[in-house]
DNA sequence: GTCTATACAACGATAGAC
DNA sequence: GTCTATCGTTGTATAGAC
């Protein structure tokens, strides 16, 4: 059977599942469960051992699909990244700019709703100093902002935003969004939540639409 | 000689320094390397043995004046609330609104600028989930805010800024500001420059003060 | 191809020397 | 009081069994 029809999810990696189907299945636990004791742990913090029992296999299992602790860690930044990159495409010259900004805006805090050890792994990636994102950091995501900057450019010289600096501001909105996924311990105990609910994010999705299209001149 | 005339740091702590010359100077300079090598690596990827590098000491040495890797942790995260405490308190309902949230951001940049080693460990700490500050985030943050959230809404009903969520606007400002000291290998890239310079400072300070005075209707 | 017993380095911590 | 030789454990990784 050289065609798969498994219908489990490959861990996000934008390569088409290769290898047997045991090795798929034990390659997609490794790397769910990875993504799991990364984001808990940390890239030093997480072993080895713990993935290993979370994804139901022997630690030198692990070894045997993987190599390394390292290669693991690439695969699961790498399904991040693509996650990423799928996401949050879509600021165009043509858009209503109070539409796509609100969307943007709504994508991102639901991204950091739903995948939130996604998100915790990517911020300790940067705070680390993005020794494996850096050439992401450089090409890609630069050639996107400076793209997104022409929109807003253009938004500005046509009176419908403000003319402000667009690097700040999608700092700014990433920083906004992903807080509520990197941060959320702070913010449920600044909450008195246990746990952040649908309605704390449909409140930060409204506040900070609000301050930003408002800040910016967006007419809605 | 019971007083202390030593002009070091005494690594922000809030305790007087206690014991002997010896005893301060090395505690000192474990501190001060710890802090370098918890933000760099974070908690697990932390290793007494390059806090003993940096510091000058043995290892074995650093474990004599701390014990455990975790109290040396425990006392650098103490300094770092400490410093927050004393940094961002002035907000009060008296203030002129835009001269208040104007001169918080500015504090709260700056902070990035200077100590974006203290922003990373306190980051990585709530990333981690708070193990050590939740009583602190719970208790002290959480009646800050509360404080804070009475003078937004008492500025909003003299009509002086809009009805925002006052527990969001802070998230959104907190994050805002932090992640120039978090994310500063991102920003850095996505700005095609080697280090933030001042002049990027200075442009944060300016797009972030800007969106966030006219998004909340505060009048300059 | 799949899995595990084993190796070996590095970790935090301490008992004991100075 | 200050410092270091040494220990037990746990980490990643591999050689070899199935």
């Amino acid at each position: 059977m050289v065609h798969s029809f498994d219908i489990e999810d490959d861990g996000g990696a934008d390569e088409a599942p290769q290898g047997g189907r045991i090795r798929q299945r034990n390659k997609a636990r490794i790397i769910a469960a990875a993504e799991k004791v990364f984001a808990e742990r940390g890239y030093d913090g997480a072993t080895t051992a713990e993935i290993a029992e979370i994804a139901g296999l022997a630690k030198s299992n692990v070894h045997y699909y993987f190599g390394t602790k390292e290669a693991i860690y690439r695969e699961v930044v790498a399904g991040i990244v693509d996650l990423w990159l799928k996401a949050f495409g879509e600021i165009t010259a043509e858009d209503d700019p109070a539409t796509a900004i609100s969307a943007y805006i709504r994508q991102k805090l639901l991204y950091s709703r739903k995948r939130p050890l996604a998100s915790r792994i990517f911020a300790t990636e940067i705070i680390r100093g993005a020794p494996i994102l850096r050439p992401f950091l450089e090409v890609d995501l630069r050639d996107w902002v400076e793209a997104k900057a022409k929109v807003l450019a253009l938004w500005a010289a046509q009176g419908r935003m403000d003319a402000v600096s667009p690097h700040h501001f999608f700092f700014m909105i990433w920083a906004a969004t992903q807080t509520y996924a990197d941060f959320a311990s702070q913010i449920s105990a600044v909450l008195g939540h246990k746990r952040l609910r649908e309605a704390d994010f449909e409140q930060a999705i409204a506040t900070v639409t609000a301050i930003v299209l408002k800040g910016c001149g967006i007419k809605a």
